[in-house]
DNA sequence: TGAATAGTGTCTGTGAGACAATATTAT
DNA sequence: ATAATATTGTCTCACAGACACTATTCA
C-alpha cells in the first residue's frame, strides 16, 4: 500500500468551510503627478508625486487614510479586481499596474485574517475623475499614519519604483501626452530622492523620446521643447 | 444601554461562513546544483541547475510531478508556511528564499478557488536530506507538463534569477562553502542561457571572493583556486 | 542687460567585450 | 611535448559624471 504523506491527506480531507477562512484584497498604491501653477502670469509650474488615498468612514481604522482597494472576488482573477477598484476610483480602464508583493503578516487587519495582494499603478492624473478618492503628496503621505499596514506597503512600492526605474519604462504612464524633458527629471528626481545631471539625464533619456518640435510659452527664460514617449 | 464598539457591531454582522472561500497556498520554485561525476579517475565533475519535485499521487493531476507547496494555515504567516514546507522537504531550516508572484487564475485548482503565492528558493544540495522529493535537471523539467500552472510558475522563477543575478549575489546560496570560478561561471550561463567569456566574468566576479589558497587536484590541467563567497 | 533655464561639447574614469599571452597540471 | 583549463594583460568601445560653454526667452 502507498504511503501517503501528511500533505496528501490533508488534501484528502480539506473542505474549506470547515476551517477558519483568509480572505484575498487587493491595495493598490495609484501614482499621479499634480501639477500646481505657482505664478499664474509666468505659467511657473510646480510639479508633485502623488499617491491616491482613501479616506476611511467604518471600522476598522476608520478616520484614517488607506491604500484603494477591496476583497477579490471568488470568481474573478486578482488582476480583475484591481481594475475593478481602479475603475471605480479614476473611471478609467486600462491603467498600467503590476504586482507589487502579497503581505500575509497574521494581525494586519484585526477583523480576521487578510492576506493583501499588493500593486503599484501608474496613471496620468489628467485623465482621472476621482471618486470617493484624493492625490496625497508623497511628501505628506510619509508623515501621516495609516491604516493597516499600508504606510509599509506604500515604502515598498516607491523601493520598487526606484529600482525599476532605470531599466524600464514605467515612469512615462504617470506623464501626461507632452511634457519637457525638465518634468522628466523631476519625477526621476522625486522618486530617486536625489538630484541629477541635466546633460547626462538628457542624453540618457533622449532616445526613448520624439521630438513634438512644441516649446512652452511664457516661462521666463529659454522654451523648452515638448517630447513625446516613444512608446505611446 | 451599553454602546457597543464599532469592532463589536461588525463582528455581530459579520459572518465568513457566508461567504464562498478562497484558499491559499505557497508553492516554491527550490534551485539547487548538482554534480555528476562523468570521470572517476580525473574527477571531472559536471554541474547542473535542478529543480525540486514532487511526484503527485492524489487527484487532481495524479502521477505528475508538481512544486513542493501546501496550504497557508489561518494562524501562520506566508514565509511561516514556506519556512514550514521547506523543512519537511529538505530537512533544513534557513534557505534563502523569496517571494516570486502571487497566482490567482480562476480555474488553476480544479478542485476549488486556490490563489496560489509563489516563491523562489536556492539550497546548496549537499546539505539537503529528500523527503518526498526529487531534483530534477532543469532541461528536464522544460520538457515535462506539469500540475496545475506550475510550469509558469517555473518559467518566471527563471526569468526573475535571469533578472537579479547580475546585480545581487543570490546565486550564491546555490553553491557549496568553497568552489572554483569556473563552477560559478558555469551556473550563470546556465541561467543566463549563453556563454560568457572567462576573462571578464572573473573580473566582474573577483571582488564578491575570497581566495582559500587550496587548489582544485587531478584535474587533468592547471588547478584552479577555491573560492568562498565574501557574504558567506 | 541680466536672470533663468534649455541644450551642447568635451574630458575623464570605469567597466565590459574581445582576444592574445602566459601558467600549471596530468598524461 | 601535448592537451586542457586557469589566470593575466591589454586594447577598445560605450557610457555616465562633471562641468564649461552657448542659446533663447522675458522682465
Amino acid at each position: 500500500m502507498l504511503k501517503r504523506t501528511e500533505e496528501e491527506i490533508f488534501l484528502e480531507n480539506y473542505n474549506p468551510r470547515e476551517y477558519e477562512p483568509i480572505a484575498i484584497t487587493v491595495d493598490i498604491v495609484v501614482f499621479g503627478v499634480l501639477k500646481i501653477t505657482t505664478d499664474n502670469y509666468r505659467k511657473l509650474d510646480k510639479q508633485s508625486l502623488n499617491i491616491l488615498l482613501v479616506s476611511r468612514k467604518e471600522y476598522p481604522f476608520k478616520g484614517m487614510y488607506s491604500l484603494p482597494g477591496g476583497f477579490v472576488g471568488s470568481k474573478e482573477t486578482i488582476d480583475d479586481a484591481v481594475k475593478r477598484v481602479l475603475k471605480n476610483k479614476t473611471g478609467l480602464d486600462n491603467i498600467y499596474c503590476e504586482q507589487l508583493y502579497t503581505f500575509g503578516e497574521v494581525g494586519r487587519d484585526p477583523r480576521m485574517r487578510v492576506i493583501s495582494c499588493a500593486y503599484i499603478a501608474l496613471v496620468d492624473t489628467t485623465k482621472v475623475q476621482l471618486k470617493d478618492a484624493e492625490w496625497i503628496d508623497i511628501d505628506r503621505v510619509t508623515q501621516l499614519t495609516l491604516a493597516f499596514d499600508h504606510s509599509h506597503i506604500i515604502d515598498e512600492s516607491l523601493k520598487r519604483l526606484r529600482g525599476k526605474i532605470n531599466y524600464t519604462d514605467i515612469v512615462f504612464h504617470v506623464l501626461p501626452k507632452r511634457f519637457t524633458i525638465s518634468e522628466l527629471q523631476e519625477i526621476y528626481e522625486t522618486i530617486l530622492n536625489k538630484k541629477l545631471l541635466a546633460a547626462a539625464f538628457r542624453r540618457t533619456i533622449i532616445d526613448k523620446l520624439v521630438e513634438t518640435g512644441e516649446y512652452t510659452q511664457n516661462a521666463g527664460h529659454r522654451p523648452s521643447m515638448l517630447f513625446e514617449w516613444k512608446g505611446f
